[in-house]
DNA sequence: CGAGCCCTTGATGCATTTCAACGAATGTGG
DNA sequence: CCACATTCGTTGAAATGCATCAAGGGCTCG
């Protein structure tokens, strides 16, 4: 336990995700205090789980580096990918007694874990934080909304467009060049494709010249509009 | 505004939204009858709007009968169908400000419409009540992870078997016989693919004995089980 | 009874999956 | 440090699934 708040990348990656400005709310670093006394900072290795499908869901968490995926398998074999998610951003809210997908880290991974009981005891001290909470979770829910929209009307193609736009935004902080953190097959499990349909959408991206691909997860964006009205569709 | 709390099928609708244990809990009393007060309830025909995308989010419903359909239409004309509601489900619950989405009604439909001020003093007064609307919240989620997963992987007929299941659970009520209140246009958009693909499915899983077409609306499943491990794949 | 709408069915072409081979990148042990 | 094994990505060819176009059938309502 314990947490040290005064790191830049631990009070970063909890501002932006329990709002951008809270800091601008009185209760803010009481908040911070009693999380940092009571949270705890992981490092885990890549391709590990923090927590599988149908486990306690007794933890939320935000990662402060790395990369993590949210996956369901079934028993079959086959896999769908629900979410890639990087500093900032939180996990294991919105989540009944059990989590309902495995969290896999791509990267090495550090994460800010919290204890849901004590989520929800701030919760009672700072109702303003319990509001974020709800907000946040409405968030997210309109986020998995715009991704069974995409499933169910874009052709392949256009899917990898709107994901690399995506990634593009997520992790390349104003740049136009990121590098992707998932391989083919994850990025093909997320959108509901063969991986051989998904190198193709590279490959087509690619020879049309709106997008550049350094190496194989070096990825450029060149022709950002063209690449938004090939998404669009 | 005032509901008539006495009337049974309002009191099972609520009861069955907001858990089916509240009345067990001390003060349920006391809810309905703020609710009964402050909620007002509407009936309105087939084919009309609750609200539509980008309204101000400033209402909840519960479906008292009838069917209700979540939309979102893209300025191309196409359109992906979220969930159908029916009685005792629950809709505008997890929306920011303005509603992600439009609320179409399938048939005639009477609603209790609650204002979501309500709902948040209710909350102060009745935590139980704040709680179990968090768990409602995580619900559908979960329920939109689902559809999320069914999208990603399963072929088109295997969706419709799974479609189909669905529906016997949520309005067959015990009974193998019910009654469609959509279009098979409906469906499609829900299922995201075409009209003539939906029908076909359809067809097929007649022709093989797995269900019964009584009319176009009416479907009767005939071997569970197989239709079962139909959808399963 | 006829018009209109919705559903079904058939035929065709395109999109996607699958199977298969090759090439590039990465890691391992000699 | 290189040869080899292994994993991952790309590409091609064939097969399949699905969308689209088009026609016909059945139900409903005037």
């Amino acid at each position: 336990m314990a947490l040290d708040i005064n790191k830049v990348s631990i009070k970063t990656s909890l501002s932006s995700c329990f709002g951008s400005n809270i800091n601008e709310i009185e209760s803010s670093t009481d908040f911070f205090n009693e999380l940092a006394e009571k949270a705890e900072e992981n490092t885990v290795g890549a391709n590990e789980y923090l927590f599988r499908e149908s486990d306690k869901s007794d933890y939320v968490y935000v990662p402060v580096s790395g990369a993590i995926m949210l996956e369901r398998s079934t028993s079959t074999g086959s896999r769908q990918v629900f979410s890639f998610l990087f500093t900032g951003n939180i996990l294991g809210i919105s989540e009944h007694a059990f989590y309902s997908f495995s969290a896999k880290t791509l990267t090495e991974s550090t994460v800010v874990k919290i204890n849901k009981k004590i989520i929800i005891s701030i919760f009672d001290k700072y109702p303003v934080i319990a509001q974020r909470y709800q907000e946040m979770t409405h968030h997210i829910l309109s986020l998995i909304l715009d991704q069974l929209f995409i499933m169910g009307q874009k052709t392949a193609h256009q899917r990898i467009a709107h994901f690399l736009l995506d990634m593009e935004y997520r992790i390349g902080h104003g740049s136009n060049r990121f590098h992707l953190p998932m391989s083919r097959q994850d990025i093909a499990d997320y959108l509901g494709m063969s991986l051989e349909t998904g190198s193709r959408g590279f490959s087509k991206l690619k020879n049309e010249g709106l997008i550049q691909i350094d190496s194989n997860y070096q990825i450029t964006i060149l022709e950002r509009d063209k690449l938004k009205t090939y998404a669009e569709g």
